[in-house]
DNA sequence: CTCCAATAGTACGATATCGAACTAAAATAA
DNA sequence: TTATTTTAGTTCGATATCGTACTATTGGAG
């Protein structure tokens, strides 16, 4: 295959990314309450799958968004109690993000509703096209994480 | 595997989708002008492509964004002099959005830098997981797409 | 210890995003 | 033809996003 028809590929592969991200994100909207964002609802299945809790600059890594957005994201999920925003002991700076009760259970709530919506999508594709890709979306990840600096 | 296994990964994919969408806005946004959007730098490539122009709910639909933030994108990509915005003579409700001269080689020289800053990354991942990954991409976001009604 | 560079988080302001309600034109029905 | 419904796009208001500049704290160098 010539360059130019890689750098192409490469060039789709980063536009479907975009639109499924779009497609999926909006699916996902529409569950939630309010104008709760799916980046909202992705902050809060980390933090339920990690009960020790996370800082927030360690979530602004996880999840590639300025520290500056993480704040009020954060400030948004505590109005809403979905979250506890406490001091970090060990140091003065920080503070620790961990997942309320209430939170979990919402979350649990709207991954069901998702997981029906996404029913008929999943029987028509079947599970191989996510099974197949997951390994290489991880690798392309880490490549450009690692990259950043 | 397990259904419940089978979940995890799909919810997986879509959180590997959303980073790596983010990872690469960011990065493709640290040379464009301004505070011009990922999303608006690929609807200027889009009617590169297409010297016939596309109206703004085509473009819509192909990104999957409101018409309402089209509306938005369009008007800055317009007040930058990167497209034109024209009445549709088939349908006087309807616009037609072309690229001007000047939008076209402000993609080429974004892309070029863009190039440029991906070459690491490139040369680290090779180009499989990009090839391997792109047909099972398309067919969940045409699956996505077509559900979506 | 004292200074200073690096780090965690925030305030602020500029834009982007998007749902709801709206207008105008086109398509369809009667 | 006239009335109704559908469609393309915009306006408006609410919220999300994020770059810049800031404060407080930490940790290392001398």
């Amino acid at each position: 295959m010539k360059p130019e028809d890689e750098t192409n590929e490469v060039y789709r592969f980063f536009t479907e990314v975009g639109i499924i991200n779009q497609l999926i994100s909006t699916k996902l909207e529409a569950f939630l309450p309010g104008r709760m964002t799916a980046t909202q609802f992705g902050i809060l299945g980390h933090l339920v799958r990690r009960p020790e809790g996370e800082t927030p600059l360690q979530l602004s890594n996880a999840f590639q968004v300025p520290k500056t957005s993480m704040t009020h994201t954060l400030s948004s999920l505590e109005n809403h109690a979905l979250i506890t925003l406490e001091a970090n002991p060990n140091d003065k700076r920080s503070k620790i993000a961990r997942s309320t009760p209430k939170g979990a259970e919402f979350l649990k709530a709207c991954m069901e509703r998702m997981s029906e919506s996404l029913a008929p999508v999943l029987s028509e594709l079947g599970f191989d096209p996510f099974h197949n890709s997951l390994p290489n979306l991880t690798l392309i990840r880490e490549a450009l994480d690692s990259e950043r600096d």
